[in-house]
DNA sequence: GCCGTTTTCGGCCCGACTGTTTTCAGTCG
């Protein structure tokens, strides 16, 4: 059996929150339990580290309790708490539980009165009537619920940043157009960035909410309107997505917006620290708490801006405008949203620590992207155009390698070939881009790359990927990829983990010794910034950064628009708390080479002179005897197959080298 | 279950909306 990861972990405390919600537990047990599972699935190194080292006793909302369950869950697979609790109910009743308006009460319900122990099971009794006879059930909950059920089968689960994301700009930009509305935000987990959405939350400021909610629930993309109150409303999109509108006061936008931005443990972070403070903390303000505990500011003031009652008096009300006015009441700075996850930010927030994210703007180039001489659809000269738009002073064109036959990678003969073309373009381009000359090369099964280090060592940038074999065992596929950044030659590990957001999930490989190795041997890993991967993600960012290991940021463009998509490496990479410091490429290009420079004098001295980038710096110290890497020593590596020597003016197939648009087929060529 | 300006017990964030009720439970965020 493969390693337990922390995620796994986290899902039984996460399953058994919702299993004692079913069996109407305590309910801040399961509140403690759902904290449990967040900081085990965000934890910055493996847990079963962290138990060993001690530190996992100190995480936030960790006890004894869990210390004894994460130890039992590590050695056997789970808990006798866990499995106590899934004895006593069907494991059908969770998935229910998933689906809009079935919370614990109304699942326990249907499945003690009516046996119903299954979404299908749940249709046919909603189908039959049944469901309306219940207590507290009726006609219109029995229709409402057969809706959710359809909505739950069509489209279950969260959907990706960058798809939501460009819905939720669309529709903050066409209500900012409508009269009235003040100010318009997106907030919820989008705000944050989460690598998945779950719906998307728009916030208004108004001083009247009915034109703005009439003016949303008429926007084109809305499909139909779930929910509609005086100030908040649900609908879904065609597409299916869930979007709610909140319309609120101006002088309450700040909390409100703060509020809806959650995280909700962020949020119950912060109030709880209000509460300390005597105050109190709502989506409509700061306000002062009565004596003796007794609360005399309301929220009324503000639910209806058509004219609901006011309770509040004026005088309780202390601030709320904005997001500062929130967290200066509660004596800290502002945190950014994509902190807010009570992972520490709240803290490092009181003691002056909070880290100056990295923003789009200090990037200085990119790292990752590839070309129609394998499967791009761009040529380097149009890539390199689109990264001078965006203000870049330097870019690695880093096609594949050959074993990568389907996107027709490159053998050394057209690398070599390549490379002449980029050099070329990079002359007449005056200085006003670097152009790297790099691979994305594949690490074979047994951790050798798919292309000579001698041809590798000439190269600028090489990241090194796992394309094939992603079954292997865990053992087997970190000792692969450790071996392939030991080679000296490679400068970044490409897509760490593998995994294909709602599509695949990581392979097998253990990132924290992977990490630690890339420390020790002075390789980089890459936060791929395409939506389908941000790959490392948010925890591991965090964790790299902690042990000291550079993050580079690449979007593996495949095209020219795809070189935007960098907004989604730059999010999760504020979501890992990364400075500009932290990541290579918000740095000078000179660093980059150094890097490489150091560590194949380090490494492999003897491929070192035949880099001709490198080889223009000051030469490298006479390589005394090799140093053996930090890691256990390589075992020799197989002799590749003869490969002719790379040809100084090799007979390639006519390359795209000058051409602004070379036929797309020409690049699809089958290596040799 | 966790935690401490409440420290080994007692408290734990706060409000809107819906549907079913005649005052509120359940769900959601």
């Amino acid at each position: 059996m493969n390693r337990l990861e922390n995620a796994d972990v986290a899902a039984i405390f996460q399953e058994m929150a919702d299993l004692t919600e079913l069996q109407d537990g305590n309910p801040f047990r399961i509140r403690s339990f759902r904290r449990v599972a967040q900081a085990l699935a965000t934890l910055p190194e493996h847990v079963a580290t962290m138990l060993a080292a001690g530190t996992l006793a100190k995480v936030p909302g960790v006890g004894e309790g869990t210390l004894t369950r994460v130890r039992e869950i590590l050695e056997t697979g789970d808990c006798s708490d866990h499995a106590a609790l899934r004895a006593a109910l069907p494991a059908g009743l969770l998935e229910m539980m998933r689906i809009e308006g079935m919370g614990p009460k109304t699942t326990k319900l249907v499945y003690t009165q009516l046996g119903v122990k299954s979404v299908d099971e749940l249709e046919a009794a909603a189908q039959q009537g049944h469901l309306a006879k219940l207590p507290r059930m009726g006609e219109k909950s029995q229709a409402k619920l057969l809706k959710a059920i359809e909505a739950f089968r069509r489209h279950s689960g969260r959907i990706r940043l960058g798809d939501a994301l460009p819905q939720g700009l669309a529709i903050a930009d066409a209500m900012r157009a409508v009269p009235g509305i003040l100010h318009v935000e997106l907030a919820g987990s989008c705000r944050r960035r989460q690598e998945t959405i779950g719906d998307l939350d728009v916030l208004c400021a108004a001083e009247e909410s009915g034109p703005a909610m009439d003016a949303f629930c008429a926007l084109p993309q809305v499909g139909d309107v779930i929910a509609r109150g005086e100030t908040q409303c649900s609908v879904h999109l065609a597409s299916g997505l869930q979007v709610d509108l909140r319309v609120i006061a101006p002088k309450c936008f700040g909390a409100a917006l703060h509020y809806f931005t959650g995280s909700k443990m962020h949020n119950i972070a912060i109030r709880d620290r209000a509460k300390r403070r005597g105050l109190k903390i709502s989506e409509y303000g700061v306000f002062k708490e009565g004596r003796d505990g007794e609360e005399r500011g309301g929220p009324g003031e503000f639910t209806s801006p058509g004219g609901a009652a006011v309770k509040a008096a004026p005088e309780e009300f202390l601030c709320g405008a904005t997001e500062e006015e929130i967290f200066a009441s509660v004596g800290i700075g502002y945190i950014p949203p994509e902190l807010r996850e009570n992972l520490g930010e709240i803290e490092a927030a009181e003691e002056g620590r909070l880290p100056s994210l990295i923003e789009e703007r200090h990037l200085r180039g990119d790292l990752h992207m590839h070309t129609q001489w394998t499967d791009g659809t761009a040529s380097a000269r149009e890539m390199a155009e689109q990264a001078i738009e965006l203000g870049y002073e330097y870019l690695a064109i880093t096609d594949h390698s050959r074993s990568l036959t389907v996107a027709g990678g490159l053998d050394e003969v057209r690398l070599a070939a390549q490379g002449e073309e980029l050099r070329a373009l990079e002359a007449e381009l005056g200085g006003s881009l670097r152009i790297l000359r790099g691979i994305e090369v594949d690490i074979l099964a047994e951790g050798d790359l798919d292309l000579r280090p001698e041809a590798l060592a000439g190269l600028d940038w090489v990241v090194a990927s796992v394309h094939s074999h992603f079954n292997l065992p865990e053992e087997k596929m970190t000792a692969r990829v450790i071996r392939a950044l030991e080679s000296g030659v490679v400068d970044c590990l490409g897509h760490p983990s593998g995994r294909l957001l709602g599509q695949r999930d990581a392979y097998a490989l253990n990132l924290d010794k992977v990490i630690r190795a890339a420390r020790d041997l002075g390789v980089a890993m890459e936060l791929n910034a395409f939506p389908d991967r941000l790959d490392l993600d948010a925890p591991h960012c965090r964790q790299a950064k902690e042990l000291g290991v550079a993050i580079a940021i690449g979007t593996d463009s495949h095209a020219t628009w795809h070189l935007k998509k960098r907004e989604y490496g730059i999010a999760t990479a504020r979501r890992g708390w990364l400075e500009p410091s932290d990541v290579l490429n918000a740095g000078p290009l000179e660093t980059i080479l150094e890097r490489r420079r150091e560590r194949m004098a380090r490494l492999c001295p003897e491929l070192l002179t035949t880099s001709p980038r490198t080889a223009a710096a000051p030469p490298a110290a006479p390589a005394p005897a090799r140093p053996e890497p930090a890691k256990p020593a390589k075992p020799a590596k197989p002799a590749k197959p003869a490969k002719p020597a790379t040809p100084a003016k090799p007979a390639t197939p006519s390359t795209p080298a000058r051409s602004s648009k070379p036929a797309r087929s020409g690049s699809k060529r089958k290596p040799a």
